[in-house]
DNA sequence: TCCTAGTTACGTACACCGTACGTAGTGCGC
DNA sequence: GCGCACTACGTACGGTGTACGTAACTAGGA
């Protein structure tokens, strides 16, 4: 051990002020909004601490008063997002309500497209994460199955929702910076998928290709993914 | 349109050699190994041009002759590794077929930790992913469903497989260059939530923690995910 | 056969990134 | 009132992706 570097402190654990000094000029809370707003904007890969500090009219070393690395940003990012959960009332539909937190995430992502790439990065347990995961047990308190199966059950809907609206935005995240539109990428995309299939060589995939007649319906994909999930872990459904 | 820019060809469409000027020193598929080996032996974030270039003994912006942005070279990594999974005869039972499939994306997964990280980044078809998903057609043959649901399937499957993973290989990709272990990182994060649970002011999830007897087994977790998802699709067991 | 056009290889250069480090000034706790 | 812990911030360093220019090479058309 000795001679080894210790691991810092979670940036929730750190307090955000001590009461020395001259007054911050902003908080981490600001910090996090700016981020946030910079990534909404301009794409994730706009988010750098110069971009920032001059969001936030201040120099840019001053952030890391409030931000001991980079990556520690990228957990702000997440919980201030989290916040736009709503904890509503559970209404003892445990279903509905689930259905109900799965859209919301839905809806936060499509707002937030940098999301996915950052949750696939980022293993955190911030206040609202935890605060969200105690709001989903308490909409499955009508469900009766041990408490295991139910973290299980959440674990299993978010992933779900992630990857299916991942899968969504993918295009519009990398699209940010780059001078085409991505109707335009995703044509040259289709149009090679097409192309492949055409071949002969995934006959499979060409008859499912085949069989679906006008455009999916993604939300109604989705719908149905969450529903099946759902009924797996549901005692009078099997 | 005019003025704007053309969307690039994926870079699958796009002719390794066409023919004319001097004999290519190495393939795209020598960038796309030299790549993965930097990425499984030093992290995703030492794969960089010069790096890949030192590694092939090149300068490097010879680089750029094959492999036009860096974003393509994402997509050959996603390629070279997904020409690990053994594409063997279905047995008929599709059910331990995909178990298996579901078990080898996996393995490759803890092998190669930055797979989910870019996983959330691009939106690929390239020719292993589709040869995959023919195979898992093909795995899904005596299943008697209509094909779009066996496509919902696969998509809802792999993104269980890949949620898991990522879930626990994330702390392995984060601690890659930093002079701390993964196990004391995961300590300290766990310490945290410990701590938090331990406020109150969560009481289902503390509730769901003092529930739990000794250590959780993330693979009886995983397996149990998987199997679940499997019910909701197959008719014999609704 | 030779010429030329298209390709490869590669060095230089630029804008940008995260952040280590040093300095100056501020205001709380003793 | 003093000291010290803290904030703010400029400079600088080593890294990144990649635009651009140049030289060498080779296949196809005359």
């Amino acid at each position: 051990m000795a001679g080894r570097a210790a691991v810092p402190e979670v940036i929730w654990a750190r307090p955000e002020r001590t009461g020395r000094g001259p007054k911050p000029a902003f908080t981490r809370a600001d910090i996090a909004a700016a981020a946030v707003r910079i990534a909404d904007e301009r794409g994730l890969d706009a988010v750098s601490m110069r971009h920032i500090a001059a969001e936030l009219g201040c120099g840019t070393m001053s952030l890391y008063n409030h931000v001991p690395r980079k990556e520690d940003l990228y957990e702000l990012m997440l919980d201030a997002v989290g916040a736009e959960h709503e904890l509503f009332e559970p209404t003892g539909d445990w279903r509905a309500d689930m259905l109900r937190n799965a859209a919301e995430t839905r809806a936060i992502m499509r707002r937030h497209t940098w999301v996915p790439r950052l949750m696939a990065g980022v293993l955190g347990f911030s206040p609202n994460t935890l605060r969200y995961l105690e709001h989903c047990l308490a909409c499955l308190e009508p469900l009766d199955v041990p408490a295991g199966t139910k973290t299980e059950l959440i674990a299993l809907l978010n992933g779900v929702v992630t990857t299916y609206t991942a899968n969504d935005i993918a295009t519009v995240e990398r699209t940010r910076s780059v001078p085409w539109s991505v109707e335009e990428e995703n044509a040259v995309r289709m149009a090679y998928l097409g192309r492949q299939v055409a071949t002969g060589a995934y006959p499979r995939l060409a008859a499912a290709f085949a069989e679906q007649s006008g455009p999916v319906d993604l939300e109604e994909v989705f719908r149905r993914a969450l529903e099946r999930v759902l009924d797996a872990f549901d005692p009078e459904r099997r």
